[in-house]
RNA sequence: GCGAGAAUGGCGGAAUCGGUAGACGCGCUGGACUUAGGAUCCAGUGGGAUUUCCCGUGGGGGUUCGAGUCCCCCUUCUCGCACCA
């Protein structure tokens, strides 16, 4: 009989639900591993075959490690707050939540046919009232630390989709999704103080087991920068202005100095022959969002106007024009900087554009060509002169400080983070305004607020013109007994910021989380996710994590020790353009010739690329197809056997048949496939094959490492090798077979219980302990040496393992064929390396 | 522009304290068993010569007895970040 995947996986996936296989253990006398998936938003598009990658990945890590004597929390829940399953009821014209449902179920469906072993009755969804209930809760707690707060802010607004998006969402100008416009809009926004925590939340990456380029991704994004602020005086008025700079040492280089165009004292200070052209640049640079306005090369030309006011150099009493240009952001330092064009390449070019002075105040280049960032003696600069940077940076920041112009300081790119949409599928906060506008925290004892029904998502325009968020049309709930209510809803990264501690008891309705699970499980030892999330999220959660923290919330101050990314799946894309601009074509719809390759309907040219992997671009394949054909098994194993997980790869539907074949190879070692009994050559008692075992040992040893190291592509091939080696051997051992099977189980866990189960045992292969490996096997009597005469191998020679190196040159030297090239001249030096090679050099030879 | 990573057969990928390049799989070729097989099994599969030879890890230099691996220069691709004073 040949092996049924669908019935046996049918079987399994039933017993493991009804036996409760993958519940999480509730002793407490085992070491724990919380092995962590980023948990999906589940879209109306369901699953290709490059979600699960990094969850079957976790699954064979979690499965391993409770073999191992783990108690292993695995679990698995939804992300389903957010605008796109709002667009999709608007488009199908019904409830969002009757779209996240649906959306859920279709998602749990197709991850439960992999058979993988979450323990399911922890699931929740973020849009689920006892989540969010809770995320309301630490918003409380957030608030009342005064880290919560309401700010008129620029935003990106979307006119069509009337709301507000993140900074994520927009590119372009454009909406990412839709390719609306979005335009810059001041407007009334909640903002987290996560400014506060930058230090924290630098410092906190020295301690996490995390991949380089993403704690590189975070401390660029924190943007943390020395230096000092000081102040700037309008000649002939009382008014002044800060600037920070990095390079205080370069003050006697000031030639000008630029505000931000929003900077609050342009026009106080514009004289009125320059009002024109200040308001003419204003009109300007208004249109222009801020990523339009950063997303300029430093040298690039630049844009300006002359405000016709002095300020006053502090440290040589110097009049210097005020100019204001789009190049200095009003949210970053202080909206003002003073500039030295010798020795900053933006100030350079704006100097250059201006026709503004240039002086030169470090020695080492050529300042009017170029500004010089280098190193050198401080030139023009009093009593600054003949300091290389560093000495001159802190004696000038003394010189500052001592007569109360400014003080050193520390600047962070990080800005505050807005948390409010104008969107209706969010957590609602909970805050209620009084009559004078003042926000109050909704009681502890009413929460959760609940989100109201609605049958209309879209947002409108007040009658002041003002942008109305869903929820203002939601009369009787806007007006609670305590006053009215916030009706912005939280973005989508609220309901992920903490989810992770909702999985150690999401059945209690009383606490957030339990804090002894806390203490036990805490914290997430193995997060596996895309690098797209290698800022924000991990950032946002970062964030609240070490606010718990600070609360005594929670126990350890950073809530992930060790994270990995599984890279993206890519797959051929058809397309009749060149550049993958034109049509795509279904791989079905395509034809190979030896031009290459044509559409099957009018044999129109096509070219192809490897793109990811998309059901826009036509190269998606459905996981639930691959089960039908191959086994959740084969599927399972070619997810991992296609590449290194961080690197995602090329898919190829047909390698699932290769592994398939792979699966099948495993059953017929315990199942005769024509009697359905065991076959012969499966013994219960005798000597092991040494070969074998070999393999086999070879095997769980690589298996084994790959469990921490996450390289299961080579994983699967060693067990490849085994089975291999097993098929064409006379005997194989019952005893070498079950330990192969108990590794294999994490990787194809439903054909190792059904044969695990064939061969006599009654408890699921999930709880059968982890086979260790034994180095005494891997050893063999001979091996084979390459003998190479000048580098270049000429000929292979058996020697004892054990053989010395005169041993192994002596057996070498006899060799026929080294004979021959001893022959063709002088031996002038021996090399070898045990158990390698051995290396003769002979010149000439 | 800056930064990071990558480039190995027809394809996915192995092998990096420098030590027999191409494990394992896909695909392909030939054969066996078959009414048939996209089933299974056996053999082969980097290129070129063809008996023990030459060339091969994006290109060009270098170090070394020996380089996919180390160093220098270049090309291409992918992904980040992009006027943060």
């Amino acid at each position: 009989m040949r092996y049924d995947a669908q019935a046996v996986e049918r079987k399994w996936q039933t017993r493991w639900e009804t036996e409760k296989t993958f519940a999480t253990p509730t002793d407490r006398t085992r070491p724990k591993y919380y092995v962590l998936d980023m948990f999906p938003y589940p879209s109306g598009a369901g699953l290709h075959v490059g979600h699960p990658k990094g969850y079957v990945a976790t699954d064979v890590v979690g499965r391993a490690k409770r073999m191992m004597g783990f108690n292993v929390l695995r679990v698995m829940g939804w992300d389903s707050f957010g605008l796109p399953s709002e667009r999709q009821a608007v488009r199908e014209g019904i409830h969002p939540r009757e779209v996240t449902d649906r959306n859920i179920a279709t998602f749990r469906g197709q991850l439960q046919k992999l058979g993988l072993a979450y323990d399911w009755d922890r699931e929740f969804a973020t849009s689920d009232p006892r989540h969010y209930k809770w995320t309301q809760w630490i918003f409380r707690k957030l608030y009342e630390q005064g880290l919560a707060y309401q700010a008129d802010v620029a935003v990106n607004w979307c006119p069509a989709l009337g709301t507000v998006l993140s900074n994520e969402e927009v590119n372009d100008g454009v909406y990412v999704e839709t390719g609306d416009p979005v335009e810059p809009r001041t407007m009334k926004q909640w903002m987290f103080r996560i400014t506060e925590y930058a230090e924290r939340l630098l410092s906190g990456l020295d301690n996490v087991d995390w991949p380089a380029s993403t704690e590189k991704k975070q401390r660029e994004w924190i943007g943390r920068s020395e230096g000092a602020q000081l102040r700037f005086d309008i000649q002939g008025s009382d008014a002044s202005f800060e600037v920070f700079t990095t390079r205080p040492d370069t003050l006697f280089g000031c030639t000008y100095v630029v505000l931000a165009p929003e900077h609050p004292l342009v026009d106080a200070i514009t004289s009125d022959a320059q009002r024109g052209a200040i308001a003419a640049y204003l009109d300007e640079t208004g249109k222009k969002s801020d990523r339009d306005r950063t997303s300029q090369a430093a040298d690039a030309p630049k844009t300006g106007a002359f405000t016709g006011a002095y300020a006053v150099c502090p440290v040589n009493g110097e009049a210097v024009p005020v100019w204001i240009s789009d190049y200095v952001l009003a949210s970053y330092g202080t909206g003002a900087v003073f500039a030295c064009p010798a020795h900053d390449e933006r100030d350079h070019a704006f100097a250059r554009t201006f026709g503004l002075p240039i002086r030169e105040v470090v020695a080492g280049g050529d300042v009017q060509e170029a500004a010089y960032t280098g190193d050198g003696p401080h030139v023009n600069s009093g009593f600054l002169d003949g300091l290389d940077i560093d000495t001159a940076k802190s004696r000038i920041i003394a010189w500052l400080e001592e007569r109360g112009i400014g003080k050193g300081t520390v600047n962070y790119k990080l800005r505050d983070w807005l948390f409010s949409r104008q969107r209706y599928w969010g957590e609602p906060f909970p805050i209620v305004f009084d009559d004078d506008g003042n926000p109050h925290l909704v009681p502890e004892s009413e929460l959760p607020v609940l989100l109201p029904d609605l049958t209309d998502f879209t947002p409108t325009t007040g009658s002041d013109g003002e942008p109305l968020p869903p929820l203002a049309r939601a009369e009787a709930w806007m007006n609670s007994p305590h006053g009215r209510r916030e009706t912005n809803t939280m973005p989508q990264w609220a309901g992920s910021c903490w989810y992770y501690l909702r999985f150690l008891s999401p059945d209690r309705d009383d606490v957030p989380w339990d804090t002894e699970e806390e203490k036990y499980w805490m914290p997430v030892d193995l997060y596996v996710g895309g690098n797209e999330h290698a800022v924000l999220h991990l950032l946002y959660a970062r964030f609240w994590h070490e606010v718990l923290f600070d609360l005594g919330l929670v126990t350890t101050p950073e809530p992930f020790e060790r994270l990995f990314h599984q890279g993206m799946i890519h797959a051929m894309a058809y397309n009749d353009d060149p550049d993958m601009q034109g049509k795509f074509f279904y791989p079905h719809e395509v034809e190979q010739t030896d031009d290459g390759f044509v559409a099957k309907s009018d044999g129109r040219k096509l070219y192809t690329k490897n793109m990811k992997m998309s059901k826009s671009r036509y190269n998606v394949s459905n996981p639930d197809d691959l089960c039908e054909e191959h086994g959740a098994d084969a599927l399972r194993l070619y997810e991992l056997f296609m590449g290194p997980l961080e690197e995602g790869g090329q898919w190829e539907d047909a390698g699932v048949a290769g592994t398939r074949r792979f699966v099948d190879r495993v059953w017929r070692l315990v199942v005769d496939p024509l009697t359905g009994e065991r076959p012969e050559k499966l013994v219960s008692a005798g000597t092991p094959d040494r070969d074998l075992d070999r393999a086999l040992h070879a095997a769980i040893k690589k298996v084994t490492e790959s469990v921490d190291d996450l390289r299961f592509n080579t994983s699967v091939s060693a067990m490849m090798v085994f089975v291999n080696e097993a098929t064409s051997a006379n005997t194989v051992t019952v005893e070498q077979v079950e330990a192969f099977l108990r590794i294999l189980a994490p990787f194809a866990p439903h054909v190792a219980e059904e044969l695990w189960e064939r061969l006599g045992h009654t408890e699921s292969i999930a709880n059968a302990p982890w086979p260790a490996h034994d180095e005494s096997k891997l050893a063999v009597d001979t091996i084979t040496l390459a003998v190479q005469v000048n580098g270049k191998v000429r000929a292979t020679i058996e020697v004892p393992a054990e053989a010395s190196k005169d041993e192994v040159l002596a057996i070498a030297r006899a060799d026929e064929k080294v004979q021959s090239w001893l022959a063709k001249g002088e031996l002038k030096r021996e090399i070898v390396v045990p158990g390698r090679l051995v290396n003769l050099v002979i010149p000439g030879a």
